[in-house]
DNA sequence: AATTTAAAGTTCGTATACAAAGGATATAAA
DNA sequence: TTTATATCCTTTGTATACGAACTTTAAATT
């Protein structure tokens, strides 16, 4: 009678759950050793991408919210990943920029995402692959 | 230069993260005109399934972590949807029902899932909608 | 039976996630 | 130019998420 067990492993919200959670933590692990968050390694490489950037833009490209970033970036200025630029033209605005630690350290983070990348879809074929991707940006 | 612009939207630790954002932030407007979130609700849906469960099979059932779990259900005990009761045989354990309140919203709740998941999937064909959940199970 | 080990939950610390409200500054409108 | 509105960012409050340490109780070992 239960109308549960057939359905809840077929329910997306859950699947879409699970599966972040188990490709976020394994790339937590990874990052582990260099101290740094997934988000807070996403933030690196927003910043790789278009250096100066405001946080209302970094948000807007990267799809998080601006409470969010507030204190992630803070969190990186203090552990020395970014550093903060007060814009001189307009009083709101702080630009962002990656710090020379981040620099050196750029291609091996780079690479820890390519080598997580290639973890998760290893299992599936190309077609596979590309539709997967195909699939998630629809929903995004 | 940069390996950031070709590659990010590409990542699928990203897309997964981004693609379960927008799922979850879409259900939690569903669900909160019963004042319960996302994962009280799946607390529910697992208690459906199997009324009694102790922490621990629910956490295994749901992939939660108990030290989650443990504020989830108190905060559901608060608002009345669980009830947590002693196993007479066992002193560490606590078995949990879903109250009478719960019962009351069983078909609606269940109902919200279904509209939730369908919202998701509708763009989609059929043979797109088993492909991409044997894929998410897959990284599960 | 006494000791060790394991399991169930809780608590703590840190890091998102995000709604809502607030402070500072910039821009548009009257 | 004074007022209204819009932005940028921070802060606050609540809810996950999860590693790690801790308490209590069971089960296993000697």
């Amino acid at each position: 009678m239960s109308k549960v067990p057939e359905d809840l492993p077929e329910c997306m919200v859950f699947l879409l759950g699970k599966a972040y959670q188990k490709a976020h933590g394994d790339f937590k692990k990874q990052l582990k050793q260099y101290g740094l968050t997934n988000i807070q390694h996403l933030v690196l490489e927003g910043l790789w991408y278009q250096e100066g950037m405001t946080a209302a833009e970094l948000c807007k490209l990267l799809i998080m919210d601006k409470a969010t970033a507030s204190g992630v970036l803070e969190r990186m200025v203090d552990t020395g990943w970014i550093e903060k630029k007060l814009d001189p033209n307009d009083g709101r605005v702080q630009r962002l920029y990656p710090s020379k630690k981040a620099a050196r350290y750029k291609s091996k983070l780079i690479e820890e995402r390519k080598k997580a990348n290639k973890h998760i879809l290893k299992k599936f074929t190309i077609e596979e692959q590309v539709l997967f991707k195909r699939l998630l940006r629809d929903i995004i």
